[in-house]
DNA sequence: GTGTTTGCAAAGTGTTTGCAATTTA
DNA sequence: TAAATTGCAAACACTTTGCAAACAC
């Protein structure tokens, strides 16, 4: 029996590749994340998650390792809701839907939509990421 | 003398149009937010230019009349920074410029920005906004 | 071994709530 | 006077921190 191949999205080998040590903690993380197609988690939930899978981490170390993710790029944080961080898996350039009823977020499928005509920024600054939400509300409620 | 004509910016007025009784509280937390120009403040920060004005109100009362007031459509929140809600006093439709180091918010002037193609709302849900934030890093920093 | 990472529990932040006292109409 | 509003303090949800024990290299 051959030993499986690695691919990128591969827990251990993302992690080597952004210099993060290939903890049993963040591993596991990586797996929840990473698995299966793109995510939008907070920290309780994948807490949560981790739990169900069997999987001893605290609380704290969820939050740890979600923003050593986003700082190594794995990861990218939306901010829709006040007083709730949701970290994204797909770093790529996209925006967001926010069903206001729920608070859950989806992505906005393929790059249609675009800005147009964006101002200059302010004197002494620079544009570091342009964001759109489109929020949601949800029929006869 | 003339008494001195009401006009729309009138604390007392705009809370009438809304029904909303004209405690002493609403109508001095009215006065600093709509008295001069567009303004985004957090509770903590109105509480703060409250307490300066020598105007006796306590921090929960902020909070739930600047709900109110979003309530009544006086006032419109700004979703930019996860743990501080902005409030607008501009509620027409605009986007805005957020500064990440200093927290700052800013509107976009003018309506030159707009986004095109935006993708038909998901089955069984409608557009109720469409917010864009731009924003911004300081150079040199 | 040495430096990194983890878990815990405590502290911190920003916000909301319950209720008696006060104010408005 | 009846109903709405306020202030306080306690409760809350979410997040961060400090430090000793556990772990990766």
């Amino acid at each position: 029996m051959m030993k499986p191949v690695r691919t990128f999205a591969d827990g251990l080998a993302r992690l080597r590749n952004v210099g993060l040590r290939p903890t049993r903690q963040r591993l596991a993380l990586a797996d929840l994340l990473f698995g299966e197609g793109d995510r939008h988690v907070t920290a309780e939930a994948l807490h949560g998650e981790a739990e169900l899978a069997g999987v001893r981490v605290s609380l704290a170390t969820v939050y740890n390792t979600l923003h050593q993710f986003t700082e190594a790029g794995l990861l990218r944080e939306v901010v829709v809701d006040a007083g709730c961080c949701y970290f994204d898996t797909n770093v790529s350039d996209h925006h967001h839907f926010f069903f206001e009823g729920t608070g859950r977020l989806q992505d906005i499928a393929g790059s249609s939509l675009s800005v147009t005509d964006l101002p200059a920024p302010p004197e002494g600054a620079s544009i570091s990421r342009v964001d759109v939400v489109i929020r949601l509300r949800e029929d006869g409620k």
